[in-house]
DNA sequence: GCACCAATATACCGATCGGTATATATTAGT
DNA sequence: ACTAATATATACCGATCGGTATATTGGTGC
């Protein structure tokens, strides 16, 4: 009772224009006929490469997230000290780089508040991605505390777990009031978390 | 044209009974009938209480902001000095105290995550609700300033944007993650951000 | 150019959606 | 107890929902 996807390519094309419709109306929200509308296909095109709505709505999830992760990895990679990487992660989400955002803004945010109480499988993988990411965060502070830039006393799980929350708490902020400054703001304030845990340079 | 509701008991039992369920759900993936069956009333009776179901919605909401606003301003001005107040605010969203929101979470988080693309209405109900939050957090940080508790070169408005931003980055990473670990841990870095802002006793 | 196969379009399904017109029940006043 | 007003229940509407069975199209190998 397995399913094969008739068209690889048009699988991608429809996760790849669904992918905003979906981030901004949610899954409850999106109807099949949006997705006829917006891919000029149809519906028996559609569930020819899909077993049904669930199944595009978590490919959706995974394109956007996947999107998400190499943006990251990038950055991150491409910064050297810790300091520096975590300052690259925050720069990630200013007001000029969130465009390469999926329309709608952070798909964790919107598929993991609308997902928490009302679909488990997508909630689990939203969950999945905020873990990996924080792990990472905290990897990144550990290594600056090795490398003594950081405070030795800094609790690194904590401080990426502040990191995120922060940001994904200014997003929600700003685009709700519809004010990028709450997420200029927010940065800001990230940063100088960043700053606050440095090894102070005795003069 | 205007509407007036048949009976304001039953259109507040209504209202009660939905709280719950429009925040878990959401508006999208709220029917007639996931109230007509949690009320025990019928299709016509709701109708005849609420002019459509997007009367229904931002009713529900306006309860759910007053509940929470209630909530913020009892603890407020139970505490005295800025400092206190605070951290009482913080400790609203602690693991034992956040049974007092309704079903799902922050409503200012799922509304406002859900209306930011797909209702305007609502979108701004949300905004109101988050700005004055921030504005009377900032309130406070600026009589701590004038008291000489807090920082003088404390920015008051970007400290109680970053306060709310964090609280509800917790919220949402704690709920997603079904970790209320993650609420702690980010409520201790409030506490922290609040005694960061204090004015050192010189020793 | 024809047959075959893969992929898309068409046409349709029952269920449920939000919403309404009307009938029934309940309550209050006298 | 009867009436009038108020509020709820019933029955129904067209539209749209997610989903499917089948017809049609478009390329490929021969």
């Amino acid at each position: 009772m397995k399913f094969t996807p008739r068209s690889e390519a048009t699988r991608q094309f429809i996760i790849e224009t669904a992918a905003g419709i979906f981030n901004k109306k949610g899954y409850a929200g999106t109807s099949l006929s949006d997705l006829t509308e917006a891919t000029r296909l149809t519906k028996g095109s559609i569930y020819g490469n899909f077993e049904n709505k669930e199944d595009v709505a978590l490919a959706v999830f995974n394109f956007n997230a996947a999107r998400r992760n190499k943006l990251v990895r990038d950055r991150l990679s491409r910064a050297a000290r810790p300091k520096e990487k975590l300052l690259a992660f925050i720069d990630l989400f200013s007001r000029d780089e969130i465009q390469h955002f999926p329309e709608g803004g952070c798909p964790l945010l919107n598929a993991g508040v609308e997902a928490d109480d009302t679909h488990e499988p997508l909630r689990q993988r939203v969950a999945e991605e905020l873990i990996e990411t924080q792990t990472e965060l905290a990897s990144i502070v550990r290594m600056g505390i090795q490398a003594n830039e950081f405070q030795a006393d800094t609790d690194a799980e904590k401080a990426a777990v502040a990191l995120v929350a922060l940001i994904q708490g200014g997003i929600f902020i700003a685009r709700t009031t519809q004010n990028p400054f709450y997420l200029d703001t927010v940065l800001e304030t990230a940063r100088k978390m960043v700053h606050d845990i440095e090894t102070k340079s005795t003069p």
